[in-house]
DNA sequence: GTCGTTCGTTGCAGACCACAACCAAATGGT
DNA sequence: ACCATTTGGTTGTGGTCTGCAACGAACGAC
């Protein structure tokens, strides 16, 4: 009703686009942008980092993945001391993952890593135009998460509930 | 240089977020947004109907995958009578890929799918915001493009990460 | 104590991807 | 014309990421 045909095509279609170039770089600039941790290590790293020890629903609610597959990235990251395991004084049956001091130091080098890269490819832009495309992006995210018919259920509850 | 490093990570954990958001859609929403297609049929019938029978090279190049790649998946749209193939007249080797009608067809049921869909995500949007959203987009994929190091030395590191 | 629920792990299957090996055709030097 | 090299495309193989289903363990209600 109010953006006209050939904006939306357009917009869907860098949108796609910036998809792909986005899973590209993933894969072949993985050391650039990830550095020694596993691909989603920075994915499930960070919100421990920020809202301190969660339990694996949590993180995999957060990354929007499955618990199953949170449950495997997050065995790889205990193996390689990212993160430990505790039990939770709450519930017998959940663990609550910590962040270790090799996992916040992967996590810095990473950042650092991923700045310096960042800083490259933003060269050319000004302050004002990153932070309206910060801010055009993540109202898009949030407008294309609510329009989507079957969205995740555990996102869209209250509370991670699960399901 | 220009950009502060906090817009800076902002920015790149919105990219993050929404590649990540795109991917779940792309599993979850499948036929919203591919209709009759194979989730990879967007990305490669599109560039054959604007730009006319291309060859299975060309069209990887233009998807930014691999060329074993596009070849599998053009054999699955061409059992699905999406594409045809018709030697090149000018070299043996090669063979063009031709959109047949069933293809423009599903190619524009998509469309019309599409943009629904994305009139829905897109209801509250000016259309001031949503060009000014695509041409912020394309400007920073064509930067991160330029800016990704093509990977063959970072990649063949010894000490390079596990993936 | 029993029953239904929730947490996390594991088995399984599917989609996508790239690299390497390979065949067929074109190209270029002699 | 000949043969070596290059190029276009297919197939084999292996890897990653993903979700679903089944499972045991622990919780909560009764």
């Amino acid at each position: 009703m109010s953006i006209s045909p050939d904006t939306r095509d357009r917009l869907t279609a860098s949108i796609a686009q910036l998809i792909r170039t986005g899973r590209q770089i993933s894969t072949r600039a993985a050391s650039q942008l990830y550095g020694e941790l596993p691909s989603y290590g920075w994915t499930l790293l960070l919100p421990l980092e920020q809202d301190g020890d969660q339990r694996c629903s949590a993180l995999a609610a957060r990354a929007g993945i499955d618990v199953s597959v949170a449950s495997r990235q997050l065995a790889v990251l205990e193996r390689s001391g990212y993160v430990e395991r505790h039990p939770d004084p709450r519930d017998g049956r959940a663990t609550l993952l910590r962040l270790t001091p090799q996992g916040a130091e992967a996590l810095a080098a990473t950042r650092a890593m991923r700045a310096d890269w960042a800083l490259a490819a933003l060269s050319g832009w000004s302050e004002h135009d990153a932070r309206r495309l910060t801010d055009l992006l993540d109202r898009l995210r949030a407008d294309i998460e609510v329009a989507v018919p079957a969205a995740p259920s555990a996102a869209r509850e209250p509370l991670g509930a699960g399901r």
